[in-house]
DNA sequence: TCAAAAACAGGTATAAATACCTGCTTTTAA
DNA sequence: TTAAAAGCAGGTATTTATACCTGTTTTTGA
């Protein structure tokens, strides 16, 4: 396992960067630095020629464009997972966007790093794309979790309306699916007021049954707490 | 950093697998086995207590339902994270499905492994979720990548619950605040047909009641037409 | 073509929610 | 300070939902 090393290639084209990148990690006597570009069209030229291929592309997303035409990390990434999909390709950058990251990673970026972390983190992120295939870091994971199966953000938390605060606790604990003898326990409270302050909620929201309370909380916003 | 043990909490109903984990995971110095349990209504209790809260969860995703309701990984992962969300819930179970696994990460787990992986990957996961806060191996990163790109798509996480057609179509009648009878009427059955739908609905989804359904037809959104 | 899954539909229960009442106390704000 | 609003809680009654059975027919897929 350890008889070979990990062969790595550096695209990033700030040059002083690149090479502070490269003397960390040739000092790991496991990694070994296969090549540098500067630019995303020179490593597609680069790994054409098929020998020395790397296990894993460092890139920066913001690459440079090749003359009039736009190639940075993020289309580099699809191509490389295209054309080569034996090389794994963990992204560097500045940013540090929910969105950004979840799209890079849908693009078949195998990990994703901000360009301050320590040094350290960066060996690890290469070893544990080396042995596992992936880097997903908390960062990572975070905008991953909120991009999954989400599309748009309303976020238009408006005030909920005419309800009191005792309504929207209500509210809340009806849409953590809590029965009214429950939310009664909950709240030391009887039933018979959690009753009340459901009819309460039906006749401001307009709703005919509990399904419309939840679609109303819901799209209130009021269930992220 | 290594003074203190990790403490692991296991969750899992099968008596051998989990006393074989245990044994497994007590073997290693910096890991210490603070509680076992079957199910996870007991989880939530023993939590609750307060004492010796573990950092990390290993749990099955194929709880046994308690009594006669369903609890199964995935809304245990949901309660943990907002009851507890310092604690790290890492997924074990047989299946190897992206949109289960998508889902699951989506929910707030911190991995995801498979029951037949090393042991030596369990005891990664675990370290790399204490250290990192995640564990996304190969597998779970291509089940996310796949999945990041599906938000548009209404039918595929449901697919992963294997909801029918017909299961989705009462669904959102039923989100449309209609009652039984109506949606009867509606699709020119009898009552007792869409009760069984219904019926289906709630163990496929793990939900005790319609505010749960309405919730997960939200957050697979079902609703948009 | 054959077996499995889905859809269909019935019964019998109980649990929960909803629709109206009533009246009382506490909090809030003019 | 005082009236209004909010919160509380009881009653009765009905509707709806849920649980757990049973079974048949239709559709689907290997």
């Amino acid at each position: 396992m350890s008889e070979e090393k990990i062969r790595v290639g550096l695209v990033e084209d700030q040059l002083l960067f690149r090479q502070g990148l490269k003397a960390i990690l040739s000092y790991q006597k496991d990694i070994e630095v296969v090549f540098e570009s500067a630019d995303g069209y020179s490593v597609i030229e680069k790994l054409s020629a098929g020998k020395d291929l790397p296990h894993i592309l460092l890139v920066d997303l913001s690459l440079p464009p090749n003359g009039k035409k736009e190639y940075n990390g993020l289309q580099l990434t699809d191509d490389i997972c295209s054309q080569f999909p034996d090389i794994r390709v963990l992204i560097l950058s500045v940013h540090n966007d929910d969105n950004l990251i979840a799209q890079l990673i849908q693009h078949g970026a195998a990990g994703y790093l901000v360009k301050d972390c320590d040094p350290h983190e960066v060996y690890d992120a290469i070893q544990s794309v080396h042995v596992k295939g992936t880097y997903i870091n908390e960062t990572a994971l975070k905008a991953i979790q909120s991009n999954l199966g989400k599309r748009s953000k309303p976020k238009a938390l408006s005030a909920a309306l005419n309800l009191t605060k005792r309504e929207i606790e209500i509210l809340q604990l009806i849409c953590q699916q809590n029965t009214t003898e429950e939310i009664a326990e909950k709240l030391f409270i009887s039933p018979k007021t959690v009753d009340g302050h459901r009819n309460n909620l039906l006749q401001k929201t307009g709703s005919r049954n509990t399904v419309g309370l939840v679609l109303f909380a819901v799209s209130q916003n009021l269930l992220s707490k």
